[in-house]
RNA sequence: GCCGAGGUGGUGAAAUGGUAGACACGCCGGAUUCAAAAUCCGGUCGGGCUUACACCCGGUGUGGGUUCGAGUCCCACCCUCGGUACCA
């Protein structure tokens, strides 16, 4: 597929017939972007006079393939809220920037040699045209780039921060290291163990006649910025380090070369310091349940004991962490996780040979795959064995890889009574199952579930699991074996990328001591490389260049660079005061802003950056640098669209030659089936590719014995020549270049049908919708609307830019309830009847609510109804068409702007106030009740809404319907709810 | 596997526990037109019955349950999508 150029979206354009009426949208459109510009309409300052709302959008990275009509959905919405928001007399900021370090610019930088920052600014620029064209109301003053030196200064300036900071456990906050260095320097780390962040006790002397390496090692297990090591996929073949997304099935994506998992000394934050306040901020948010759930599973609070079983014939102990210390009794073998620190140690003689080869075993196993694997349980014995710390029996101790290094202590003791897992891993290994909970009371109970009463367990028996969890706590406190303990799943976040396109960390190793470069010498601009292929042994591009690592005075900098989510972790901060050159924000802008009321993006970042982003703030906060402690306070995600794919079946011949060299045969959809059941043999199949074009060569037939066809399904065909199922494969073959033939063998009527899949929009699958296509076509206000009305801005749906017509519909309708064919405004400054006003404010009411709500999809029906109304009715009031065009206006920019503008006003309609919608106007005075029996409707009747229920009911009774089905037996029951149902039952 | 979301006509969807399918697309029929585009009008969940008006039965992924009444609430299951710690 190498050979196949991408061409421009023309697919299902059709020409547009401009007449006399017509709208000329991209005219009109070009006209008040200027005019807006040149105003400044959308430039924002803060404005004491009016109350502040922040409206902020997920912002893009800009990949190559440039924006698609997925991406503008969150956009749309947001910029709705902005400017309903604005009409409603608030000061809105409404920024936009771009997330631009990331690996797609890298990895095309080494394939290419282009360098990033040239791949990105151009993406970045058509992204910003594009973003232009929808007439999003951003204030483009405030833009950011988070590859901007003067951006990034201030991401490696934060870093320096976390460095140099440290949780206080006396304050619950961060505190600059200085004050931890105070501690240590006047009493030692009592205190430190006391309140269990660290295990080394020594006094202050002991402290002060530490020398600079053990001292800052000591700190290091403190600051919030800190190294450690972790582990990170290697690719000896490729020569770099890959990312979880470049490694599928074991091997590179990309080649397919083996991958293993290496030790690193990388960078980490300690977000695990925050877990609790994490937790604890969300019950204050205006979030989804479902949004907050996800967070708080990831963090994964649970409350438990953790336990140290003494090794038999060894000093060692392995520490265990286990939320069920009731099942203690029901412990009947130990699992270590395979990189435990212990396993070197302990492994025996014996057992050695057969633990490296599971090691190798692990080395190639994602962390997924290892928590995903259910169906077959692998592990191995060690040889060695634990002693229960209660019966004193001897417990084999095996490594497993369903035993994570990164949570809990890395080891379990294991209780096949009461978890799935040990469960399986017990019946694999033949080890001994000890039920120690009787659920027999409760027969729906799973094994996992915290219920039942416990046996066979010595001084817990006869307790039910609740109070017998209490009690073994007790117990394991009182002999010193253990104690009571909260853990956490979430883990400290790896803060290291061994690759080019990051921040370059603003640090230098003296004898491997880390230092931080002086603020001055921020921003540290990364430099340019030869090649942004890494050299080394997993080492960034950074560490070929040794002039810029090695410094004169003998230190040497770091090569490592910060990950995508630095940049994105604060940037939020940054369009308060953009251009600021003296801090990451100025106090003033930020007192004045002060955190996002709105924020819109997609659930990929459930997880990953927003809690980040909370993770910073809360620091930036503890600091005293920002007045608040969570940075978003309102979350709406909008949904993903997908693309509709063009999919087929390519057959590749071998043992032929064929007319041409490199000719892709693609199969027509029943065809391929019917060669995939069988129902077309290999030779019946030839035969068909036969009458496309003979297949030449010697003695063609006769080489069908050593033929080999091999069916590859999955492949993408671009969607421009699609119609329906259908694949113009001939205006296709025309459309690409020379190099590339193409067979395609049609189903039996001559037609080449497809398999449509929705898939994500994707350049790699050919189904990428571009904005601008639809923009040319239809107009930016259509767009926008469209947008909307495909759905709630939650859900997920697949683009299909035909609907369109009903919305292009709209607007010229709207179009010609003001102005005539000839292009006469009929617009009139007269009474509005009363049936014209009510159709105005139920439209103004049900607009604003559905607003607030975020329901852009019944609010774009809502003036569907009104403008069909108006049409109806032939309105021609100004009072009416006004509001109208005010309310509309967040929606379509455009049109209502030209609209008013006609209607002889000066001023912007995006400056003027949203209507108030009056509720008495649509009050009415009857109800047309349905009239149901036993729930099912079978008649209607209209009644006074003032009417009395008994009146009501005899009434109803009386029916002819009614009488037909009671059959003039009193029923049982009548249900009568005023403005709703009547329900009879009989 | 685990966590989260979703499943309603041919399609996108709507519906504070109260007339399922608003608003649109598509399709069918008609008006207008030399013709087309555009526009306008009517029809459009399935089945039964009827010359017709009407009427009846079934219907919101599957199976149960709660309720006068369930797309909506509860339980179990199936399928699709997002995340799963280095894609962004």
């Amino acid at each position: 597929m190498s050979s196949f150029v991408l061409i421009t979206f023309v697919g299902w354009k059709k020409s547009l017939s401009i007449g006399v009426m017509d709208i000329n949208y991209n005219e009109l459109e070009r006209r008040w972007s200027a005019k807006w510009e040149e105003k400044g309409l959308y430039k924002v300052t803060e404005d004491t006079t009016r109350p502040k709302y922040y409206v902020l959008d997920m912002f893009p990275y800009p990949s190559g393939a440039g924006l698609h009509v997925g991406h503008p959905l969150g956009y749309v919405a947001s910029d709705i809220v902005s400017r309903y928001k604005r009409l409603k007399g608030f000061n809105v900021l409404h920024p936009m920037g771009f997330d631009a370090f990331g690996l797609p610019a890298e990895q095309y930088a080494i394939e290419t040699g282009t360098h990033p920052a040239i791949t990105t600014a151009r993406n970045i620029d058509y992204y910003r045209e594009q973003l232009k064209k929808i007439g999003f109301c951003y204030d483009w003053y405030r833009e950011v780039q988070t590859s901007d030196p003067a951006f990034y200064k201030w991401t490696q300036w934060i870093f320096m921060q976390l460095f140099n900071s440290w949780y206080d456990f006396r304050l619950n906050k961060a505190a600059d290291i200085t004050t931890l260095v105070d501690l240590l320097q006047s009493e030692g780390s009592a205190s430190l163990v006391a309140a269990g962040t660290c295990e080394a006790l020594f006094s202050a002397a002991d402290w002060q006649a530490m020398d600079v390496a053990a001292q800052q090692n000591f700190l290091m297990q403190f600051r919030l910025a800190y190294l450690d090591h972790a582990e990170v996929w290697w690719c000896e073949a490729l020569g770099t380090v890959l990312a979880n997304d470049e490694v599928k099935d074991g091997v590179s994506e990309r080649g397919g070369h083996p991958v293993e998992r290496i030790r690193m000394r990388q960078w980490f934050l300690r977000i695990t310091e925050y877990a609790d306040r994490l937790l604890e901020g969300l019950n204050h948010l205006d979030w989804t349940d479902s949004m907050k759930e996800m967070q708080r599973n990831w963090i994964g609070r649970s409350e438990g004991a953790s336990i140290s079983f003494a090794l038999k014939d060894s000093t060692a102990s392995i520490e265990v962490f286990t939320t069920r210390p009731d099942t203690i009794f029901g412990a009947t073998f130990m699992v270590l996780a395979p990189e435990h620190e212990l396993v070197a140690d302990i492994t025996t003689d014996e057992q050695r040979a057969a633990v490296d080869t599971y090691l190798q075993y692990v080395k190639t196993r994602s962390e997924r795959d290892r928590q995903a694997e259910v169906k077959t349980v692998t592990g191995q014995f060690t040889g060695a064995y634990a002693v229960h710390p209660f019966t004193g029996k001897d417990i084999p101790v095996y490594i497993a890889e369903y035993v994570l290094a990164g949570y809990g202590t890395g080891a379990i003791m294991a209780v096949p009574s009461n978890d799935d897992r040990d469960r399986a891993f017990a019946e694999k290994f033949s080890l001994p199952i000890i039920e120690v909970v009787d659920q027999s009371a409760y027969p729906q109970a799973a094994r996992e579930d915290k219920i039942g009463v416990m046996a066979h367990s010595d001084f817990l028996n006869g307790m039910e699991v609740k109070d017998a969890i209490a009690a073994a706590i007790d117990h394991i406190e009182s002999k010193g074996i253990g104690k009571r303990k909260i853990n956490f799943r979430l883990r400290d976040a790896g803060f290291s990328r061994q690759r080019y396109w990051g921040e370059p960390f603003p640090v230098v190793y003296r004898e491997d001591i880390p230092y931080l470069l002086s603020e001055d010498a921020l921003p540290l601009e990364l430099p340019d490389v030869e090649a942004y292929k890494p050299g080394g042994q997993a080492k960034s591009p950074l560490a070929a260049l040794h002039d810029w690592v090695n410094l004169p005075d003998g230190s040497t900098r770091e090569t490592d660079t910060m990950p995508g989510y630095a940049g994105s972790s604060w940037y939020f901060l940054r369009y308060m005061d953009p251009k600021n050159p003296n801090r990451f924000v100025g106090e003033a802008a930020e007192k004045y802003w002060r955190s996002v009321d709105l924020y819109v993006g997609g659930t990929e970042h459930a997880v990953g950056h927003l809690l980040y982003s909370r993770m910073w703030q809360k620091f930036l906060f503890d600091r005293g640098w920002v007045s608040e402690e969570e940075p978003f306070k309102k979350l709406v995600n909008q949904g993903m669209i997908q693309g509709v794919s063009a999919v087929v079946s390519r057959v590749k011949l071998h043992g032929i030659a064929l007319s041409r060299i490199n000719v892709e045969i693609f199969l027509s959809k029943n065809v391929s089936d019917d060669y995939k059941k069988g129902e077309i043999s290999d030779l019946e199949l030839l035969d068909l590719i036969d009458q496309m074009e003979p297949i030449t060569g010697p003695g063609n037939r006769e080489f069908v014995g050593e033929l080999e066809l091999n069916l590859t399904e999955g492949i993408h065909l671009p969607i421009q020549f699609l119609n329906g199922d259908i694949f113009d494969y001939s205006s296709y073959v025309k459309s690409v270049n020379s190099i590339f033939h193409a067979l395609f063998v049609p189903d039996s009527d001559g037609i080449f049908r497809v398999d449509l899949v929705v898939e994500k929009m994707s350049k790699r699958y050919g189904n990428v919708v571009n904005p601008d296509d639809v923009i040319d076509q239809y107009g930016a206000d259509c767009f926008r609307m469209y947008e909307m009305f495909l759905g709630p801005i939650d859900a997920s749906k697949p683009w299909d830019t035909k609907g369109i017509t009903g919305v292009s519909g709209f607007l010229r309708k709207l179009w010609r309830l003001m102005v005539d064919d000839a292009g006469q405004l009929k617009v009139e400054d007269t009474p509005p009847a009363a049936g014209d006003l009510k159709i105005l404010h139920r439209c103004i009411l049900k607009v604003e609510d559905d607003v607030e709500r975020l329901s852009f999809n019944t609010a774009v029906s809502a003036f569907m109804i009104a403008v069909n109304g108006l049409t109806e009715s032939g309105c021609r009031s100004k009072a009416v068409m006004e509001p109208l065009l005010i309310i509309l206006a967040p929606f379509a920019p455009f049109i209502t702007e030209e609209l008013w503008s006609m209607l002889g006003h000066t001023e912007s309609v995006h400056r003027a106030a949203w209507p108030k919608g009056d509720p008495a106007l649509l009050v009415e005075s009857s109800f047309n009740y349905p009239v149901s029996i036993n729930g099912k409707v079978r008649t209607n009747v209209e009644f006074p809404l003032d009417m009395p229920k008994a009146d009501m009911e005899q009434a109803t009774l009386a029916l002819d319907v009614v009488l037909k089905w009671t059959e003039g037996k009193a029923p049982k029951k009548v249900i009568i709810v005023p403005g709703r149902i009547i329900n009879i039952v009989i």
